[in-house]
DNA sequence: CTTTGTGCAAACGATTTGCAGGATG
DNA sequence: CATCCTGCAAATCGTTTGCACAAAG
């Protein structure tokens, strides 16, 4: 087993999470791509050579992955669930051309000052969505 | 008739829309309510009384405005589509307690710098999401 | 060997669609 | 009176669930 198969299923296991080979497929194909897929987009990946695991796995990994907090959700698009593997805390840019979706690390984007928020609000975490377009589709 | 029902198919007119009552109702509830309804909480709202719209009525009233741009959805939740009138740029906040939602106005988040992104990528607008525990929930 | 995961197919909930009758401009 | 909207019920899509069997620790 290759040394990052092997961190792979550390991770997993540091977890609590048993490793299985639909889990270990769903988490590093997550974690090998950089494009942020909806859970049919993994399940067509996986699938593509051999049958690897049926859609009702792919979800239920993804819901043990996602409990444990090594991936998170990210919603941008209406009736769209995407998936990152990418769980530090980031923001997200989104060309409204390809509609392609990709990070943007949290030091490219300077702290966000709030100015006189409604009293009473407790700020504890925030996210930036940017649309905008990307190069390839300039 | 009120100025304000008045004014509101003023609106729907200039933006080509037909006025019907389902349409005026949707709208009107949804510019009279501060959360940010489901299209499920905005059928219950309008039926109580008495019965004013079908389900699919309420769809196909929320995309008519949508297309316009006389309401924008709100994606904050998986798998939850919220709608909200207010179509000006502003942003949003999420207790985490008790999942309300509320505008935060464009003027209380200082200008958003966005320092070294990735060459190639151009900003045309972002929002910024902030979740944290709201007065009443503290 | 106990617990948890997998795969299948059926169930589900939110949203969409087809169509016939009704209202709008 | 032509066009567009409504309501109903059926269809669809993504996701979840129940259950019998298989695999993990």
């Amino acid at each position: 087993m290759s040394k990052e198969a092997d961190k792979i299923v550390q991770i997993l296991k540091s977890k609590g999470l048993r490793v299985t080979p639909q889990r270990f497929a769903v988490y590093s194909n997550l974690l090998n791509r950089q494009d942020h897929p909806t859970a049919e987009q993994i399940l067509v990946s996986l699938n593509q050579n051999s049958p690897t695991s049926s859609q009702a796995t792919i979800y239920s990994s993804l819901q043990a992955l996602r409990d444990v907090g090594l991936v998170r959700e990210v919603l941008l698009e209406e009736g769209v669930c995407r998936y990152d593997a990418n769980v530090s805390s980031h923001h997200h840019f989104r060309c409204k051309k390809c509609g392609c979706i990709e990070d943007i690390p949290w030091e490219q984007v300077e702290d966000v000052r709030f100015k006189a928020l409604r009293p009473g609000l407790t700020v504890e975490q925030y996210e930036v969505t940017v649309q905008g377009v990307c190069d390839r589709c300039q």
